[in-house]
DNA sequence: TATTAGGAAATAG
DNA sequence: CTATTTCCTAATA
């Protein structure tokens, strides 16, 4: 823990490459110290790709709605520490980190808005499918349920 | 204090 | 027009 010994870099890591060049281009001596703390794990976690969907393989791909975001969150093992699966067979899901979906979410939606979400609008985004009969209410904490698992 | 359900109206695409 | 987003009231934990 001694900083006055070599001065720390600092990585450019908006992907997972630029974080694999930074850390080649800065050779393991003590005048090269990589600072891994700066490192923004969500931003190298996120593909912006993994997220997009078609109805028809021939469909042009698109950003999801609600629900397919979820169900893509869902199934990413990568982000299990956000939301994971309670009872898949009977679509029963849970949010652990609310603040992070939200976040991911308005990254991977289409739809731009003024404001920044949080999980007051984000829940009610959810909460609209009850009346489609797309969802239905658990009455629990963080707790939702896809009305049908195809 | 925070979250839930859901009405009503506004807004992006 | 659809799919949210924004805003809000009431109930509950």
């Amino acid at each position: 823990m001694d900083s006055t010994l070599s001065p720390t870099t600092t990585p450019e890591t908006d992907s997972a490459e630029a974080l694999l060049d930074f850390i080649d281009s800065h050779p393991t001596n003590p005048e090269n110290r990589i600072d891994f703390s700066a490192i923004d794990i969500e931003e190298l976690l996120f593909d912006p790709t993994e997220w997009l969907v078609h109805t028809d393989p021939n469909e042009k791909m698109r950003a999801p709605k609600l629900y397919e975001f979820l169900v893509l969150l869902l199934n990413n093992q990568s982000y299990s520490a956000y939301a994971s699966w309670v009872d898949k067979e009977e679509g029963i899901f849970e949010i652990h980190n609310p603040t992070q979906v939200v976040k991911l979410w308005e990254k991977v939606k289409s739809r731009k808005t003024k404001q920044k979400m949080n999980f007051d609008t984000f829940s009610r985004g959810i909460r609209m499918y009850y009346a489609r009969g797309d969802m239905i209410p658990t009455y629990t904490r963080y707790t939702y349920r896809f009305a049908s698992m195809k």
